[in-house]
DNA sequence: TGAGGTATTAACCAAATGGTTAAACGCTTC
DNA sequence: GAAGCGTTTAACCATTTGGTTAATACCTCA
């Protein structure tokens, strides 16, 4: 049924757009269901209320989110080309989901919770073991410097995010516009990536 | 008058708690007035409307961020002495304040032009230039390798503000409580510098 | 064509919420 | 003790907001 599926794309997307920004408390049914262009009614037809609309969109992000932080996790090229494509690619994609991170963050702070049944049952759970191992193994062979590999993974995801989750203060900060930043982001995969091995240098 | 400051202190008080908890449009006026165990009226007595409660919270936060951030960016020491000090520091002051770099983060994307105006006129603004140029002339030197300080900076802020924003979903991800939690940004203090040192290193 | 089901809408409702008001309380001062 | 003042409260108000309902438009299929 076309009709049906397009008005319930219309729907999600316009709750997508209007939670991301707004998050759940500050985002109105009405503010959806103009931004579908579609009645009020609608979204309760569809989806039964405000709380089950906003875990579609939630799970939707967090799925998605979830499975770009373990493609940084996933591992199983040469250290070097291994990062440097993953991180690239990483920042990639989250700028074209600018607003994901902040607003995942955010709504796991309101009620954190909320999201631990959710992870345990996610099939893309990052595979951490895995890139913990590699870390290791090189460690160990002595090609890269020791470090903790819990506190590198943290700081290579916090390098790569921060820059889109504070991407107003940067921009104020800075005094730079979109166009500046846009670009800021493309060349920060290679800082990044390169930043990385120089610091994992022996 | 003592009566006064107390009870307006204590609205205060009241009303960071809720309000970086919740965001702006979560918080409830009637939340703010039972945390600080007063009638509802007594907000709108002291403080006129949400908006000015709210407001007084934000520009201390804003004020209270931008401090902390300078302290990272303000330098006259020995390079590695300065970095040493200064994240350290800088992680133990967000610790005392965990929910303020997200809190912030999150305000200002709702409405990223109330922020601009404030920046400008505040006195604690981070002496960017100073940095820079104490960078630059490390890199002429060659004590350390060359890379762009703007990348840098954020580099090193976001390494130590990504965990304090990420902590739920961190504790979920690695699976850790809040004791391993505090131990892991504890040990991150020397992590951060020695990882940045070392990406510095020529 | 029209019966039967689905999709859509306008009008409505109850609860929540920011804000107001008028009265009461308590303290100081004469 | 009561006049005068700032403080505090309970009750109230108007608007917003999530949600419902009953009627209507639309679409398919016999």
């Amino acid at each position: 049924m076309q009709t049906t599926n397009s008005t319930e794309q219309q729907i999600i997307d316009a709750a997508r757009k209007i939670f991301m920004h707004k998050g759940f408390s500050g985002a109105r049914m009405q503010d959806i269901a103009d931004e579908a262009g579609i009645n009020k009614a609608m979204l309760h037809y569809y989806y039964r209320s405000k709380d089950k609309l906003f875990d579609m969109v939630f799970n939707e992000a967090v799925e998605k989110l979830l499975s770009r932080v373990s493609a940084v996790f996933t591992a199983d090229l040469l250290l070097e080309d291994k990062i440097q494509g993953v991180i690239g690619s990483y920042i990639s994609s989250i700028a074209e989901n600018p607003y994901l991170p902040l607003f995942i963050m955010n709504e796991i702070n309101q009620d954190p919770d909320r999201i631990i049944d959710r992870f345990v049952n996610t099939p893309s759970f990052p595979n951490i073991q895995e890139f913990m191992m590699m870390l290791n193994a090189e460690m160990d062979k002595g090609t890269i410097r020791r470090v903790d590999p819990v506190q590198l993974m943290i700081s290579i995801v916090a390098m790569c995010v921060f820059p889109f989750i504070a991407k107003p203060l940067l921009k104020a900060v800075f005094k730079i516009g979109d166009p500046a930043f846009a670009q800021f982001i493309e060349e920060r995969k290679a800082f990044v990536s390169s930043f990385v091995l120089s610091a994992l240098r022996p």
